[in-house]
DNA sequence: CGCCTTTATAGTCACAGTGACCATTAAGGG
DNA sequence: CCCTTAATGGTCACTGTGACTATAAAGGCG
């Protein structure tokens, strides 16, 4: 047994799972405040965008912040997550209702925000490329930024972002995730094109087509449809999104292709 | 722009990132308790164990519970969760410090924890084979539970502990993490066993072999050492972890392979 | 002692998946 | 009509792997 903080359970702060019989006073101890942030992307003219909130307050005014905010007494991180995006951004609400969220990590360093102490629950969405987000409300002064682009991010935004891009590009390899990229029709070229972005990678196409439609449940053919792709050359076929969701066996990028 | 929660930012709660220009007071709004949850595995005898506390009190008096507790006001989860595994627990000090520790995810259910809102950060971690845990403190009524043999657990503990399995048989995969469950020196069988315990599976030993041996700095023979494995048989040669933490390619799961 | 069992280690062989190519098809533009 | 462009279709060699066989080195036992 160590002695680190020997005494924390026995302090004014009674926790839930304490050994102690009496109860506790959930005031008693110094708040948290927990929070969601969401890290949004999206792939446009092949470079990954983020969606973002330019910041008009002290700390960090001016600079970029992912959106995201406060959870409610009565919500889960998911559902605030959800609610923050729909509130912060002009994402249409259809989309954003059925948007697939991933939980990516927790940061809890004691003074990521310089004026309390703010846990923060990150997710990661991926969004077709869209017309500009900010469509409606007040609040909506969210905007697509090229990863790199965007200067400085408040607080410890900038490590959550690349966190989140990490997270995306190792999901890319084993899931088919990388359809959420996409319009509900797509040719394999644009999926091709969602690949190559997040991992920075040029990709064979030929190989990358056979990879795909070898995956069962990946794409889907929509019957006899077919679209130009860059005004010149064979239109392209067009595809859905298929039920699978992960990839067997995976699709690896070139770099982890070492041996 | 949805109506979800329009009003969130603007009541007496106002946030860090409100877009109001006036301060805010961190105990106008309902508290959160923030907290850790520790699902550490080891393998023993061919089984995957948990280290998990009996609880003494209401709710859930009497049944298993992972260790865990409460983050301190100056305190990152990790190093709250490296407190709580030294306090509750009775693992080496040394083992303990130089632990890897693996954020799972976050717990935020709002009626997870019955008491009071409880939003909890799960942590991963694997550890070798050891004597019994509860070796000094008072606290220290941790124990070694077979998992399917711990009957049903605490609050969503068993949920916990299940994503956790999973993370874990996953990491297995495409990390060198396996090696953390072994002793600082081990035979490659002891090594096979593990992956077999964790995923559940029986694999070919040749096979596992060449794989681990091709995979460079996963694992280091010890020159000269060998150890004799269950009284017969040839004496099986010793390796120590190599400093390579991933593996290319991935030693895929046998069920993961359907073509 | 020789012979069994047991476990580790070495090697073989066929096949699936993939990277690197080359060829063909179908569109628009001069 | 021939160029370019992009999608699509196919070949070929090599790597990694699953299944399997063979050998080596220990203890147990008659």
């Amino acid at each position: 047994m160590t002695a680190v903080g020997p005494r924390a359970r026995e302090g004014g702060a009674r926790g839930p799972r304490g050994t102690a019989p009496q109860g506790y006073d959930p005031h008693a101890f110094e708040p948290f405040a927990v929070t969601v942030d969401l890290a949004v992307f999206t792939v446009r003219e092949g470079v990954l965008h983020a969606l973002l909130i330019r910041r008009g307050q002290e700390p960090y005014a001016g600079a970029w912040a992912l959106p995201g905010g406060f959870v409610l007494p009565r919500e889960s991180t998911e559902l605030a997550a959800r609610r923050e995006l729909a509130e912060e951004t002009g994402l249409p609400d259809d989309l954003v209702a059925g948007l697939h969220l991933e939980q990516l990590r927790t940061y809890s360093e004691p003074d990521r925000d310089p004026r309390m102490r703010v846990v923060s629950v990150a997710y990661t969405a991926l969004v077709p490329d869209l017309p500009e987000p900010h469509g409606g409300g007040d609040a909506a002064h969210a905007e697509w930024v090229a990863l790199g682009g965007c200067g400085q991010l408040a607080f410890d935004h900038a490590e959550i972002l690349a966190d989140a891009r990490e997270r995306i590009g190792a999901k890319l390899e084993y899931t088919c995730l990388a359809t959420s990229f996409c319009p509900p029709e797509f040719t394999l070229g644009e999926l091709q094109q969602v690949y190559e972005t997040v991992w920075g990678t040029v990709l064979d196409r030929p190989n990358f087509r056979r990879k795909v439609l070898a995956t069962p449940g990946f794409v889907e053919q929509v019957a006899g449809a077919s679209r130009l792709t860059g005004g010149r050359g064979k239109p392209a076929a067009l595809h859905r999104a298929g039920p699978a969701t992960a990839l067997h066996p995976p699709l690896l990028r070139p770099e982890g292709r070492q041996t």
